[in-house]
DNA sequence: CTGGGGAAGGGGCCC
DNA sequence: TGGGCCCCTTCCCCA
């Protein structure tokens, strides 16, 4: 932007190259080794930095800057043996220019990377590009095999560049322009090949870490597929929006609301401004984090991953460090690739996935009522088929077998006391089953399975007390239907 | 429309 | 590391 004549200038006006200009002199003093006082250390490799820049560009940074400044006036040394230099170097040259340069083969890398920095920004381009990714690997799959090989091998394998919106309007140092989101013929054939390419490569890498890890658990553990569910409101959104709640409320990481908070306001001020131009598919500019988990979630390749494939697959520098009191030791904790959440212990970063994947192996044999834990299956077993509970569901009163009995009403079963059960004017015994007998389907999620209707015909004089039902616990493999039950529990009560 | 209670889901943590 | 328990929050149904 060429310089106006001063007469033009008013107070307050803002001069627009005023921040890139900064930023590539930050730049250039950190390629000079000007004025650098940190150093860097990643696998042995050094990179130098200013303290500043990367304190407000990395919340890891900020942590540690705000101990260690405290204290020194010799430079700061931060050591790294979690991520490659490589991916460091994108990363700090992200910080340094505003341009992310990732390929289908970093892009995991630097995500991570990002997640250990807690960079919210490259994480959510990351989480875009593996997106879009996929998506035109769906799509586009076709189109782009048919493309002539001239012009797949006349184009150089050129990484996709994302620009963060304070070097959005200029950077003369780039020659070409990251190709908009209108579809444009010639001119995003490159682009749009290699994201077709770049989600081959992350296709084809996921497949190799996961046979790896086939092979190294051999036999013992076979390949799941993804369950599909019937309760169709605790997908998607309804889901992620639970596990978002329940990272805002947690008080011991980021609030996720005032993430997304920041994040609207910051739509609503340049919302066509910031550079996640990706290939020839339409990919929204800026997405809310809410938006990217949501729509990240349903992506099919993504639903195929359970959370047993993810957790395995991912890279192990999910650490990030807890906040800690002067002179305390830092915390290490795990944080979830894909919301705010972190852990303490590995397993529960295991268990918190399943909310992002979906996965619910644990069907009710009764009532086919997916659930993603043993013991939430038990509890609902319990309270729904069994009446697990010893009160009067009419006046709450606490009843034994012998002051109440149990009443079925569809595949639920409570209990009343007689005297209740009497004003109720309930003319017949609660009718029971042997659940051996039968074999509930649960994996079509019909609310009302086979058995519930012919158990309702029935006039069995029998009460629950004398036979109840039985849970029968069934970790879902391959969702075959019939597969042989793991455990039968008698009775839970 | 609203409030209460039950059910479900998720996190922390112990064993 | 997995299982299990406890606690809390949220959602949904019903009066």
């Amino acid at each position: 932007m060429a310089c106006k004549p001063s007469s033009y200038f008013q107070p307050g006006m803002e001069i627009s190259s005023h921040q890139s200009h900064l930023l590539e002199q930050l730049n250039e003093q950190r390629k000079q080794d000007l004025f650098c006082d940190c150093n860097i250390l990643v696998e042995g490799k050094v990179f130098k930095a200013h303290r500043n820049v990367l304190f407000a560009s990395s919340g890891y940074f900020k942590m540690l800057l705000s101990q260690s400044s405290k204290e020194t006036s010799q430079p700061t040394i931060a050591t790294f043996e979690v991520f490659s230099p490589e991916t460091f170097m994108v990363i700090l040259d992200f910080v340094y220019s505003g341009i992310l340069s990732l390929t289908g083969q970093n892009v995991i890398e630097v995500m991570s990377a990002a997640s250990y920095l807690q960079m919210t920004d490259i994480l959510n381009v990351c989480k875009t590009f593996i997106k879009s990714s996929l998506d035109i690997n769906e799509k586009e799959k076709d189109h782009y095999l048919s493309l002539s090989a001239k012009s797949a091998s006349t184009e150089p394998a050129r990484p996709t560049l994302y620009r963060s919106r304070r070097k959005a309007k200029s950077n003369p140092r780039r020659s070409y322009s990251i190709p908009d989101e209108k579809p444009n013929g010639n001119e995003n054939s490159w682009s749009s090949y290699s994201s077709y390419l770049s989600s081959q490569v992350i296709l084809q890498r996921a497949e190799t870490q996961l046979s790896k890890r086939g092979r190294k658990q051999g036999s013992t553990r076979k390949r799941r597929k993804h369950l599909g569910l019937s309760q169709s409101r605790e997908l998607g959104g309804c889901k992620s929006d639970r596990a978002e709640r329940a990272g805002a409320s947690d008080s011991g990481h980021i609030s996720r609301g005032e993430e997304e908070a920041e994040f609207d306001a910051e739509n609503a001020v340049d919302r066509d401004d910031y550079g996640y131009h990706h290939g020839a598919e339409a990919v929204p500019k800026r997405w809310s984090v809410t938006q990217l988990e949501q729509e990240l979630s349903r992506t099919p390749e993504f639903m195929e991953l359970k959370a047993e494939e993810l957790y395995t697959s991912m890279p192990t520098i999910l650490g990030v460090m807890s906040s800690w009191n002067e002179g305390d030791l830092p915390r290490m904790r795990f944080k979830c690739p894909f919301c705010t959440h972190t852990v303490k212990r590995r397993a529960d970063l295991k268990r918190h996935l399943r909310c992002h994947t979906g996965e619910r192996p644990y069907p009710c044999e009764a009532c086919g009522k997916r659930f993603t834990r043993l013991e939430h299956l038990r509890n609902h077993f319990q309270t729904i088929h069994q009446a697990g509970k010893l009160i009067c569901r009419k006046c709450k009163r606490h009843v034994t077998e012998l002051t109440g009995c149990v009443v079925q009403q569809g595949t639920r079963r409570y209990r009343l006391c007689h005297k209740c059960l009497a004003e109720a004017n309930f003319d017949s015994i609660p009718e029971d089953f042997d659940a051996s007998e039968h074999s509930p389907v649960s994996s079509t999620g019909n609310k009302r399975p086979k058995w519930a209707l012919e158990e309702e015909q029935k006039s069995d004089e029998e009460t629950m007390e004398e036979e109840p039902y039985n849970l029968v616990v069934r970790h879902n493999n391959d969702d075959i239907p019939d597969e042989a039950e793991e455990k039968v529990k008698p009775n839970l009560r």
